[in-house]
DNA sequence: AAGAATAATGTAAACGTTTACATTGTTCAA
DNA sequence: TTGAACAATGTAAACGTTTACATTATTCTT
C-alpha cells in the first residue's frame, strides 16, 4: 500500500531521492540513503514493479517456452534457470507449447504483452525459428534457444550434441560385444532425433557393425502388442538376432525393457541396453539403466546466463553458440558378463 | 510500439473509446469496434499488460509456489494448472521453495512486489501457514493452498487425502495375505507424511494385522548399504517375516525395490509392495507398481479453478476445502499368485 | 414536439514509478 | 573571494493504460 510518495512525505525528501535509494544510484549520501530505508522498514515498503516496469522499459521478467513441464528434461533446465536468473533478481514465466506451434505463437504474443525482457525458448517440431526470432526482434526482446537448435547463424543458442551422445551410446554397446543393434528412433521431424539417428548410424560404420536401413531403425507405435511382436522378431532372427539396442530416451528403453521381460529376452544377458536423457528413475529400475547424460541444470544454467549476459550489456554481444558434450553413464543395462 | 494512442490517432476516436474495444465493453458500436480492431491489426498493436495492471491494479498473473519444479508430482499439477489459467487469460509466475522457508517468502515477497492477482501455494515442511495468510491478506492477495494443508479455518485449500490413500494401500496388502506389513515413512515433520502414516496405522488395527511401532516403521537413510541390511533383517526375521511394504512414494518403492533385488528377496512372490503417487514411470518397472494415484492433474485444475474463483466474484465467497479422494491402483507389485 | 431515457463517445486525471534537467550546497584551486 | 567543479537533492514530465464523469447523439414516450 505504502508507495515512493508515502517515504517522501515521512522523510520530507523528493520521489527523486527515494526512487534512486532503491535503484542504489551512487548519487545520493549515505546519511539520507540511511533515512530512507529505516522509513521504508516502517512502512513495509513494497516497490509496484509494473510501475516500476511501465517507466523504465525494464520487467525484470524472462519468459520461458517448452514443450512439456511434466518432462523432467525440461523441468531440470528450469532448475538451472530459475537459479540463475533469481541471483539476478529476475522473476521467470512460463508457457508450455504442448509441441503446438499455436500455443507457441500465443505464449511469445503473451510475452510481449507481458513486455518480459528476454525469452528462453525450446521450439516445437513444427516451429520455424526464422519466424518467432523476427517477431520478436522487433520488439527488441532478445531470445536464447536451447536444446532444439536449428541452423541459422546469428542465434544465440544453448545445444547438445546429440550426435554425440549417441555415437557414445552406439559404441559402447559394439565394446560390450554387440553385433547387430537397432535404434528406437524418436520424432525424426525434429532435428535432436535426426542427429541421434545419425549418430548411431556413424558408429555403426566407422566399425563397420551391421546396419540396415529397413531393420536397424524401429519406430515404436505406442502399441504393446505390436511392438512386442516387433521386437520379437528382430531378437529371435536366426541369421542375424538383435543383441544390442539404443533408445532414443530412458522412456522409451524402460518401455523395451519391458518389452523385452514380457518376451523373455534377459538384459543385459541376451539384448545389451542403452538409453539417452539419464532421467533420475534411469538408476532406479532393474537392471539398472545404461544412458547418455544430457547435463541438463547445466543446460538452464547456461542459457539462462547467456541471456543475462545480453540483458545486461549496453552494447550488441555477437550472438554465439553453444554445445554441451554428452557424457556416457554405463550402468547395468548395458554391460557383458 | 504502436499504442492505444496510436490507434486514436489514426481513427479519430478517443482514448476511452479504444480502451473500450479492447475491454470488450459493451458501451462501443459495433460500427466503431471494427474500425478500432481494424486499426490495431494494421498497427500490429500490442496492448501494454503493464500499464493496465499498473492503472486497473489487475495484472493478470497467478503466482505459484512449490516446493521442488523437478518433482513430477508437483509438474503435473502445474500441468492442470496452466490449463485452466490460461483458458481465463491469466500467466503463471513459478518459484521453489526448494523446502526453504526462507526461499518461499522472498518468493511472495517478489509475488507481492509483482502485484500477482493470487498465488497457488503448496508450502514447505517449515512454513506456518499463518504467517503467509496473514502477509498476502494484508497485500489483498487470495491464496490458495494446495496438496499441502493444515488446520486453519476460513482458509482456500484443495487436499488429498492421505489418510485415506494409505489405508486403501495397506488393505490392499491385508488383502493379498499379507500378514506383516510395514511402511517406509516419509518426512514425519510434514502433514501428509503423518496422515499417510496414520492410515497405514489405522488399516492394520481395522484387521487386526501385527503392527508394532518399533519394527513397522522403517525410515530410510539413503544410504544403501545400511538400508538394505535393515529391509534383509526385517524380511528374513524368523519369528515375523516381512511380507508387505508399503512405501511413502514411488520413488522410495523403486529404491526398496532395488534393495529388494539384490538380497535376493522376490516382488511380489515374497514380499508385496505399493507405493503412492502413480509417477509416470511406476508403469513401467519391473515388476509394475501397485501404487495409489493422487490425481495430480485434476488437483491442478480445481485449485487454479478455486482461486479463479475468487478473482472473479466481487463479493467475498467463503473459504472452503476440498479434499480428493484416492485411487488404489493395482499392478504387479502387490499381486498374490 | 418536448423532455426523458438511453446509447455512444469524449475529457482528463490517475496508477507508482523513473529520469532528464534544474537547482542548491559544498569544496577547492588560484 | 571568486567561480569552477562536483555532490546531493529537487521538479516535473513521462511511461500506456483505465475510468469517473461529462458531453453529445439518438431513440422513445406521451
Amino acid at each position: 500500500m505504502a508507495g515512493i510518495k508515502d517515504i517522501a512525505k515521512i522523510t520530507g525528501l523528493s520521489l527523486a531521492t527515494i526512487s534512486r535509494v532503491f535503484n542504489e544510484s551512487p548519487l545520493v549520501s549515505k546519511k539520507t540513503r540511511e533515512i530512507v530505508l529505516k522509513a521504508s522498514k516502517k512502512l513495509d515498503y513494497q516497490p509496484n514493479l509494473m510501475a516500476s516496469a511501465l517507466r523504465s522499459g525494464k520487467s525484470k521478467i524472462i519468459g520461458i517456452i517448452i514443450p512439456e513441464l511434466s518432462n523432467p528434461f525440461f523441468s531440470s533446465i528450469i532448475n538451472g534457470i530459475e537459479q540463475k536468473a533469481n541471483e539476478a533478481n529476475y522473476s521467470i514465466i512460463i508457457a508450455q507449447s504442448h509441441e503446438s506451434k499455436e500455443k507457441e505463437i500465443k505464449a511469445i504474443q503473451s510475452f510481449i504483452q507481458s513486455k518480459v525482457d528476454g525469452v528462453l525458448l525450446s521450439f516445437t517440431e513444427q516451429t520455424i525459428a526464422l519466424n518467432i526470432i523476427k517477431r520478436l526482434n522487433s520488439y527488441n526482446i532478445p531470445v536464447v534457444f536451447f536444446d532444439r537448435t536449428h541452423q541459422l547463424k546469428n542465434t544465440n543458442q544453448i545445444g547438445f550434441d546429440n550426435y554425440k551422445g549417441a555415437f557414445l551410446a552406439t559404441e559402447h554397446l559394439i565394446n560390450q560385444g554387440c553385433k547387430n543393434i537397432i535404434h528406437i528412433v524418436g520424432n525424426l521431424k525434429m532435428e535432436i532425433h535426426k542427429e541421434r539417428k545419425k549418430g548411431y548410424v556413424s558408429a555403426l560404420q566407422d566399425y563397420g557393425s551391421f546396419y540396415n536401413e529397413e531393420t536397424s531403425i524401429v519406430h515404436l507405435n505406442m502399441n504393446e502388442l505390436a511392438d512386442s511382436k516387433t521386437i520379437q522378431n528382430l531378437c529371435n532372427d536366426s541369421e542375424n538376432p538383435t543383441d544390442g539396442i539404443f533408445a532414443h530416451g530412458d522412456e522409451s528403453a524402460l518401455y523395451i525393457l519391458n518389452i523385452l521381460k514380457k518376451i523373455q529376452i534377459d538384459v543385459p544377458k541376451d539384448v545389451k541396453l542403452i538409453g539417452f536423457g539419464n532421467t533420475n528413475f534411469s538408476s532406479l529400475v532393474q537392471p539398472k539403466l545404461s544412458t547418455i547424460d544430457q547435463r541438463n541444470s547445466e543446460m538452464g544454467k547456461l542459457s539462462a546466463c547467456m541471456l543475462l549476459e545480453i540483458l545486461n550489456s549496453e552494447k550488441l554481444i555477437s550472438p554465439k553458440t553453444e554445445i554441451l558434450s554428452p557424457k556416457l553413464i554405463i550402468r547395468e543395462s548395458s554391460l557383458s558378463q
